[in-house]
DNA sequence: TTAGTTTGGATTAAAATTGGATCACAAATC
DNA sequence: GATTTGTGATCCAATTTTAATCCAAACTAA
């Protein structure tokens, strides 16, 4: 049987709680439950839920349960402000080429201007890295508003919020220099044309190989 | 079935008052028919009440009922709340196949067997909606885990807060009768069998063709 | 008014559930 | 080989939930 420690699993615990997925005041499953679910023994379980509670995260009652005491407000961000960089960019391989699917199905004539006229904002902006990336967040965003999908503009939104932590904003920077820029924005165009012909599948695939390009000069700026 | 704590009743009225189903200076249905329609007895449901009464929300007078006082208006329904059903879908059918991908490359052995169990517990749920709805969330969930990526983590996480509303869970415990919980059971081997065997595409198209059939049975419920 | 119904309040005992504690055993670690 | 750590099992005591009553106040309709 595969072994994990306890500090893993108060570290799960930690980050479920973070994530929201268990509330203040909330009380958590029952131990036993618990520790299956999370494929452990009660006792591992515990030893986990007693560092928590150390911690001030949780507050255990005997014979009642275990309740969650932090306070998830100061916890959310820490769960956005923590990513890394890679995890971001996995997030957004996740989303965006689903996102220019639903681009095509949901998108309209005046959604299409816009993401031109951003095209050609990037386009006049190859020695700006501040001004192109400005604009590219913006192009970004604006597909995710022409699904018309609320749910996913919010989630966008969120991960533009780690997008312009300060640490991220340098690193970007440091990346964009014109031929990255020239290229980033040929495959924006192919996006962007993809889109307007109605080829789902296509869009999706630039997008692709954009964000993979983007992975790419990212770790390469990493390594440096 | 599961047994849910007068704190989990008092967190259900919670939101039921939050949506608006109970509005202001509305009269509570009697407690005897309310604990019966939730489930629980009557004791449970007053201590829950008596919660909600100490929180402000709300008021009860002896022989007459119990009133909804609720002059929060804080209550406001933000971005995820108000998302409509096949948004959700949509937002999954983005993030969901590529989870499937990352966890062939990220996961491991423990998670599958936690994943295994899962599944597992599904199975032993033909007849138990609300039991099978919570290992199917679960293994979702799991999924999303075992690509130690914290940033998709809270994605989905966040995605889970809005299936787990009272209206989400009503909808969808409707469409969840013997043929499509069997269906899905497959459709979550297939997922999981693709994943161990670490077949990256192939377990993302089954992911896909399981949100396909979850779309399908949505759209279905919602025409009747 | 009166008789019957419905309401929440309260009490009780039994049943179910919960975390706490301990133990022997196995596996991994040093 | 000794130590540490997780496992699985058992028992315990405290708490919570349940279910069944009875009550008094308030409402309803004859």
């Amino acid at each position: 049987m595969a072994k994990r420690g306890s500090a893993e699993i108060a570290a799960e615990m930690r980050r479920a709680i973070a994530a929201g997925q268990y509330r203040r005041f909330e009380r958590l499953p029952a131990s036993r439950d618990l520790a299956a679910t999370l494929g452990v023994a009660r006792n591992t379980l515990r030893d986990a839920l007693y560092q928590l509670e150390k911690e001030g995260l949780l507050e255990t009652r005997a014979s009642s349960g275990t309740y969650v005491t932090a306070n998830d407000q100061n916890m959310v961000p820490t769960a956005l402000e923590e990513a890394a960089p890679l995890e971001l960019i996995d997030a957004r391989f996740a989303l965006e080429p689903h996102i220019c699917r639903l681009c095509v199905l949901h998108g309209r004539r005046e959604d299409f201007d816009v993401l031109e006229e951003l095209c050609q904002r990037m386009e006049a902006s190859l020695d700006h890295p501040q001004r192109f990336s400005e604009a590219d967040t913006d192009f970004h965003r604006k597909l995710a508003l022409s699904t018309r999908n609320n749910l996913l503009i919010w989630l966008i939104e969120q991960i533009n919020t780690v997008r312009s932590l300060d640490e991220w904003t340098r690193m970007r920077n440091l990346t964009l220099h014109q031929p990255i820029i020239r290229q980033y924005n040929k495959q924006h165009r192919a996006v962007l044309d993809a889109i307007r012909s109605r080829e789902p599948e296509r869009a999706a695939a630039h997008m692709k190989e954009h964000l993979e390009t983007a992975r790419l000069s990212l770790t390469r700026a990493s390594d440096t």
